[in-house]
DNA sequence: TGGTTTTATGAAAGCGGTTACGGTTTACGA
DNA sequence: TCGTAAACCGTAACCGCTTTCATAAAACCA
């Protein structure tokens, strides 16, 4: 079955193609019963403009990439969804581009991202978000930077929580000030003794969360031990690993900043495993705030990144970057504590 | 900067578009030393043909939407990386579209798949597949289903979990099993006294393992109460809800069929709450397996889906529909009972 | 060696829209 | 009544690629 085309209608309502376009885009005035018996026809076919063509003239889709490293970590559907509820009202659709499902060693993601962005400049997307993954953890200069930055002469890239400030448009939480709410908090509840748990130490959310803390920690007079900074991961099986060994540790502490709420779900699962009672032997504070922050048993003290919030903000930076609006180099969101049951004032 | 097309690469190699063509296709001999010398051209510009312009006249741009009410349910994330997974193999970058982000109601989002259905083939995708949402809860003869019915006219629609079987190509779970291996699970711990909470009464998977779930408790001799059967929605709130009226009844069940995991989190957590202990005093089997179960305290009995699966037999469907080989109506995936720390022997 | 196939390439016609340009009408004000 | 601006509409070029058709040269075969 054919579909039919603007000559379909043209030639059936005795005008010109350029008629027709001129009321499929409202582009230039119309007389009125030509224009009807026009839009009479295009109901009656059902006809659906091939969004290819014009998208070939016009040099725009229309169409977004995200690029992100595994929708299956909870974070990332939460940005989407808050993305996807503003780039809507601009009339963007989105194609979704996981450079991890299928747990891939991270030399493979690092070809993935490389090929989606080819993948989506190819396809003309109007714009490119690109959300974790391996451009996080990448150095000035390498050889996915320089790519990126060569993607970005062309179309609007912009970097959710990425690295390199300077480079990049990006959007980002501001790590340092959860940190430290974090910190306040165990703080004034009177801890002392404050582990802080998972994450990578090259990632720059690790790093700067972590530094933060410790100067937040610092200004208390309070230091933060080595051994009590481990970790390597995001994962619940990672949290699991971290709260076994400070358990088996000396000197146990008696609070815990995860690096993520999974990490957080770890240590509270390895906690209670060990017999341990939280919040009242153990307090923990995740980070990330994800929907299952508040279903957790304890509900879980979270760091509020209101992902969702991220998510918005990205679509409106993209699409000002799009239409040429004026943008700063970076835009940070201030996360917020969000105080559940997993923490709780510390008893001698 | 104006993009660089194959008529740039002709005209530098002293060919025509259509030797440049070629050699970007594979599709026709072309001289050894010619090959090389536009080979050289498209890597010294960074070449890259415009899958707009392609696809136009080839009738094919390997793009397919996936319709789906709301990314944030982690059920939804873990078949897309299932789907992805496959998908990728063939070829295919799918746009996501969430009908739902920024709790919308019902009625509105019912004109969102419109909406998408038609943005989508507007966009010219190979393929569309829809999961969940209203589809599924859609009469035959209703608006949306006759007009998904005239999509799939044109281009191949393949429903995950989809309703009315027959009319549509369908990959879905077998309900019946799902439930039946619950109920033979519980059964055999000892419980007599079950409940079934959450889920839409409307909706073809409750309705499915709600009646095998009845037919095996009677091939045991047992009956399932009325009062018992209960709840309105897929949510961890709706599970707190239905727990709470539960123990505000005189009889109280002994274990809970939940219909989904996080109705059984809700359950878990209101059980909780009121100072009951899970599972010696009530056993509780939730149902998708989505990654949390595995990470709740205690971590949940569920039927696993295996929804990872799921995704990627629908890909691999959709592809054999967009490729016109032989495809059957319905594909059913069969469940597994997956035993974990939520249920145990009724002790009296 | 002459005929046939294969290789190698170009010209040009699309794919399905949008839009610049130009030519008629019609409307309107003086 | 006439001049000018606005309304209305068609022709044709163009977006960037693929593909058919035709042609010429090279390779193969008897």
């Amino acid at each position: 079955m054919k579909a039919v085309t603007v000559y379909d209608i043209a030639k059936e309502a005795n005008v010109s193609v350029a008629t027709v376009s001129r009321v499929l885009n409202n582009t230039a005035p119309v007389k009125k019963e030509t224009k009807e018996r026009i839009l009479e026809l295009i109901n009656k076919y059902q006809f659906q403009p091939n969004a290819l063509a014009r998208s070939l003239i016009k040099k725009e889709t229309g169409m977004i990439g995200i690029i992100l490293p595994d929708i299956t970590n909870p974070f990332f559907p939460e940005v989407l969804s808050g993305f996807d509820q503003q780039a809507r009202n601009y009339g963007y659709t989105f194609f979704l581009c996981d450079t991890m499902s299928a747990n891939i060693d991270t030399a493979d993601q690092y070809v993935r991202e490389s090929e989606y962005l080819n993948v989506l400049t190819e396809k003309q997307v109007d714009g490119i978000v690109m959300l974790g993954g391996r451009i996080d953890l990448a150095k000035p200069g390498s050889e996915l930077v320089s790519e990126v930055l060569e993607v970005s002469k062309r179309l609007p890239v912009l970097l959710i929580n990425g690295n390199l400030p300077g480079s990049f448009y990006r959007v980002a939480m501001d790590e340092r000030l959860g940190a430290e709410l974090a910190a306040r908090h165990l703080i004034e509840l009177g801890h002392r003794d404050i582990a802080i748990v998972g994450g990578y130490r090259t990632l720059r959310n690790t790093i700067q969360r972590t530094a933060s803390f410790t100067k937040t920690m610092e200004q208390y007079g309070l230091k933060v031990r080595k051994e009590w900074v481990l970790g390597e991961g995001f994962s619940v099986r990672n949290g699991e690993d971290c709260i076994r060994q400070l358990l088996e540790m000396p000197q146990r502490p008696t609070a815990v900043l995860c690096m993520n709420d999974l990490v957080a779900i770890g240590v509270l699962k390895g906690a209670t495993k060990a017999g341990l009672k939280v919040p009242e032997d153990l307090s923990i504070v995740g980070y990330d705030d994800i929907p299952f922050a508040s279903h957790c048993v304890p509900e879980l003290t979270s760091v509020s990144l209101k992902v969702n919030e991220l998510g918005q903000k990205a679509a409106e930076i993209l699409h000002k970057l799009i239409t040429r609006s004026k943008v700063p180099k970076t835009t940070l969101l201030e996360p917020e504590l969000i105080i559940r049951e997993s923490t709780c004032a510390f008893r001698k």
